[in-house]
Parts: structure tokens; C-alpha cells; sequence
DNA sequence: GATTTGTTCTACGATGTGTAGAAGAACTTG
DNA sequence: CAAGTTCTTCTACACATCGTAGAACAAATC
């Protein structure tokens, strides 16, 4: 289960939410100006590149190598990820109607809503 | 986000399909019987033991203090585990709708059943 | 009370993560 | 091309988590 810890968080949170492919000193600025509503942390790139080189091992992050300041994107979408994620989760379980039963009960009428749409007729 | 280590995981298992509560010894014994297929481990009480005070801490399992050799058990079943770590995984994404969408298409046909059902009309 | 059984405390090694300096590679410019 | 600047990689350390368990303490039993 890939779990992140707290600025592998924030970072892949910029790469996500950034179209472009972003450089180390992008992220390393972006950071610093408070992205989430928090005290802006004040970076050394070389910490930034650290945590980019786990997540690319991660599979989370891939660089143009040619580019000279390399540039980083995510690659998969925040939303891809996630579903990933929750569908790692819900296979741990032996009975996943099971759980599928009480997950349905801790989502919002909209959300029940729109996964009644996704699942259709049929 | 409460992420399980191997042992952790292998007692919460243990609690979780078996109906009474479990003392230490019970469970180091059932783990030593390989109880997911793997080669049995042969532990220390105390390891089991000092698991369990964890998996207490985190808020997975309970134990009654008063029964001597301590009897442990899960508070919540797998499936509700396991739906609550999904909707925690859920909430991360700012745009749960599409996570939603993505999440549907990486389920079986049965379980898209299965939510179907549940949802039921309206 | 001595022995057995059970619990808590403390600890150590491994791994993951935040953090960054030092050293090396590559690009820019005179 | 040499010197300076910029970027990347290597190495490292502190801290948290987790697997592991001995030592010490508490309780039940005989």
C-alpha cells in the first residue's frame, strides 16, 4: 500500500493540480508560497529532488531526463490514484460486497447519486 | 491514515474471523499454525503482546482488563474497517465524484451488482 | 511462600520519511 | 575552452513506525 508521508503529499498535490510538467525550484516555490492554507515551509531543493526521486521509484512521478532542469509530472491523476487506492483498500477484504455494503452507507446522497448514474440500467 | 504493518495486519485477521475475543498466547499460537498460508512464525508472547498494546493505542482492538490472561478483541468488523479506510481514501480527492467514476470501472461485474442493488431505485 | 503464568517496560534493528550538505555533471558566457 | 553558475546525484542524519523480544514486575496457583 503505497502510503505518503507529508510532503510526498503536498508535492504530488502541486503536480496534480498543475498541468504543466513542473522543475524542482518550481515545486520548491510553489511550496514555500503556503499551497494548503499552512505556513509556508522554506525548502532546500536538493529536498525537493530527494522526495521526487522516491516518489519516481514510487511510480508516482516521471521526469523528461533530457530537459535540462529536469521537469516532473505525476503519472496518473489524482483521481486515477485514488481509485486505485480505495480499490487496493476494498481487495484486502475477503467479503468486499461486505464492505461495498458499508461503504455505500458512508457516502453523501450526491455521491450516491452519481454512482447510480455510473452504474446505469443493465 | 492507520496503515497496518505484516504482523499487525496478520492479528487484526485473526481477531477479525474469530468470534470470541483471543488472549495473547491464543494468538501466537494461531499464528504459529501458518495461519494465511505461510510458514508458521514462532513468537515471543511478548511480541504478540506488545502488537496488541499498539493495535489498542491506534484504536483497532479493545481488551478486557479485567478477565486475567486478557482477552482481546477487533472493535469494529473488517468490513467496517475496511469501508471506513475507503471513504478515508475517498475524501482525500478534492473531486470524490470522479474518483467515483474511475473507482466503479475497477470493480467486477458482481460488485457493480452488488451496488446496484444497494443503491435501489430513487 | 514458592512456582507458574501473565503483563508491562525498555530496547534494538530495520525501514520509511523529512531534511539537506557535499560532490559531481552540465550548461552558459566571456 | 576556462570559469562560473546551475542542476543532479550521493550520502547522511534525525525521527517515527514496526517486528522482535528480554527483563522486571504482578498476579494467580499450589
Amino acid at each position: 500500500m503505497a502510503t505518503l508521508g507529508d510532503l510526498e503529499r503536498t508535492v504530488m498535490d502541486l503536480l496534480w493540480t498543475t498541468p504543466e510538467a513542473m522543475t524542482a525550484n518550481e515545486l520548491r516555490d510553489a511550496i514555500a508560497e503556503a499551497p494548503s492554507g499552512e505556513v509556508g515551509r522554506e525548502l532546500a531543493v536538493t529536498t525537493v529532488l530527494t522526495v521526487l526521486s522516491r516518489l519516481e521509484k514510487k511510480g508516482l512521478v516521471e521526469r523528461e531526463r533530457d530537459s535540462r532542469p529536469h521537469r516532473y509530472r505525476s503519472v496518473t491523476s489524482r483521481e486515477d490514484h485514488t481509485a486505485e487506492l480505495m480499490h487496493e483498500v476494498l481487495v484486502t477484504a475477503p467479503d468486499r460486497e461486505a464492505v461495498l455494503a458499508r461503504f455505500i452507507g458512508s457516502v453523501s446522497e450526491a455521491e450516491a447519486e452519481t454512482l447510480r448514474k455510473l452504474l446505469g440500467g443493465s
